[in-house]
DNA sequence: TTCTTGACTTGGATTGCGTCCATCGTAGGA
DNA sequence: TCCTACGATGGACGCAATCCAAGTCAAGAA
């Protein structure tokens, strides 16, 4: 993460405690998606001060930059992925909303037929897969 | 339409003209997907004092009983697919947010292994294809 | 080290989308 | 035709996210 950090203030970033916590609380959940409200509650914990819209500015400019990818499931709210440089696809409960990252075979880039594309300039695909995650099973 | 129409009436619904309408403008404009806002205004048209919460209600029970298909691509306003008696996948313009129906080759829940499941009972898979009009690209 | 400046943060207001609820209306069977 | 339970209404509400004007501060300059 520290990487990151580096890579952030390589871009010209001023690098601010309120970002830096951001970046700390994405990087101690690597394994779960964080919604917004969620970064925030964590980064609260450390900078009680730290307001909402700065948090959200903070994501929409680490997704702006690639280092996080927005995950907009359904109608609930957006998570964050921090792992934007190992490409995956996502497995969604339709219970709990939670998310894990799968690594299906095949790139569904290349099943998309040319006279399949009317004209769009396509530049990439998501597979989202649905289920009940064990937990909501029972 | 009328098919329609008849399943629904078959399934115990009764048959309201605020109903008919709804699903007449699911109908009409069926190349398109259509936001709840956009069918409200369009249902308005024919019968003016519709309210928004019916159009919501009517749309939540279309997708219950699996005649329309709800998409939600990014955080924006869910659409609604009318299509939803033939499988397809969705080609997405980020610019303008219009949505096309695009058939690939391959099937994705196929895609994915059983190690690659945790345990999930996957039931439904989804692609969703990326890129700029031709409209947005120029 | 201190100064300066513009980028960053704040929090409250606002928007957009959707749901809820108490009340009224009406489709369709008796 | 009448009854009644199901559906429609619309205004209030909730949640996620954005906007904005004012205050704050990181980092380069001197």
């Amino acid at each position: 993460m520290s990487d990151l950090l580096e890579r952030l203030r390589g871009r010209g970033w001023r690098l601010t405690s309120q970002r830096r916590v951001v970046a700390e609380v994405l990087d101690d959940g690597e394994h779960v998606h964080l919604t917004a409200d969620e970064v925030h509650a964590r980064a609260a914990e450390r900078l009680p001060e730290i307001s909402r819209a700065t948090v959200y500015n903070t994501l929409g400019e680490l997704v702006t930059l690639g280092e996080v990818t927005e995950v907009s499931t359904d109608g609930r709210a957006k998570r964050y992925d921090p792992n934007a440089h190992h490409p995956h696809q996502h497995l969604v409960c339709t219970g709990c909303g939670t998310i894990r990252d799968v690594h299906p075979t095949g790139s569904p880039l290349t099943d998309l037929p040319a006279d399949q594309r009317f004209g769009f300039t396509v530049t990439d695909a998501a597979v989202t897969y649905w289920g009940l995650c064990p937990a909501c099973a029972s």
